[in-house]
DNA sequence: CTCGATTACATCGTATACGATATAAAAGGA
DNA sequence: TCCTTTTATATCGTATACGATGTAATCGAG
């Protein structure tokens, strides 16, 4: 007979018998705790640059592609206006990137970099993180790989429940 | 001669041909985004216990070890006094546990669960999230172990700049 | 034993995340 | 056209994270 002990809601079967759920098992936790040593592992570098890390992440999606509207690049950061309007009111305020409502649609805000926004490309970003990961290049590209196709499947089950 | 565009601090040499950094190159994108991504998975789930995702941890930690102090909890979620107190305070009002000076060092909070916080572990905690994660069994612990030594490296590198 | 240093926890200010809601513009059907 | 609905962004309240600082208890050199 098995144990009445419930498995938690992230358990694999392996772990289905022993006492309870264990947070070192869980996925969500090492990406939880993970996400938080990566905000350490960049503050001093970020902070250099007077930057937060989600400012940071904001500006090079704009680098990549410049013009979009807060709902377009709220898709790819996987944020929403409600978290990205501060952010990117804040960075204007700081004089990286300009606001301004789409003439064609009042609706849409159009984010453009400024100059001086273009310029944080070239001032203190070629350190590289890749060491402090511990990880071979290829094992990095693989584990980047492997994380960013889980958040999609994430997504999708979160969509359709 | 080498383009003078500057690599990010996050890519591997591989990227280094290209206009600028991309965010999709990025393992902190993919593990932030897939944090965002769990948050969002849980939440549904959660919710039904009254639980934040944090509350929740907290709760899992004590599950596996009861009798803790704020420090070696805190240590285990990777969180420190700051951030877990107000959330220890917020389980006391709601029943789950109890904060208590150690007699023995009267600067110690000890925290330990109530009858009705070890019974959360029977209530809805039989839900699987392994397949929302779109990984087989073997891949997930596989996963689930290489972002933890991400994680334990990134906290040394932050530790030892 | 004494007093400055250290330790453990708490408080405060700032910056995300995000659900709920507000607001204004655009779309669209009668 | 008029009015309802939808869309894009913004605002507000709550809950983390975390640096800086405060506070009380303990430690430890002399």
């Amino acid at each position: 007979m098995p144990s009445t002990k419930p498995k938690s809601i992230e358990q694999t079967s392996a772990d289905s018998a022993q006492a309870g759920p264990k947070l070192s098992d869980f996925l969500c936790f090492s990406i939880y705790s993970a996400n938080l040593a990566y905000g350490r592992a960049y503050k001093p570098i970020l902070e250099k640059l007077g930057l937060t890390y989600t400012q940071y992440i904001a500006i090079v999606a704009l680098w990549e592609e410049d013009g979009q509207t807060v709902g377009s690049l709220g898709e790819k950061l996987f944020l929403e206006s409600n978290t990205l309007t501060p952010i990117l009111k804040k960075l204007e305020v700081m004089g990286y990137l300009r606001r301004q409502r789409d003439p064609g649609d009042e609706r849409q805000v159009v984010i453009s970099l400024t100059d001086e926004g273009r310029r944080l490309r070239e001032k203190g970003l070629t350190m590289n993180l890749v060491k402090a990961s511990g990880l071979e290049p290829d094992e990095f590209k693989k584990m980047q790989q492997g994380v960013a196709t889980l958040r999609d499947n994430l997504i999708k089950a979160a969509r359709e429940s």
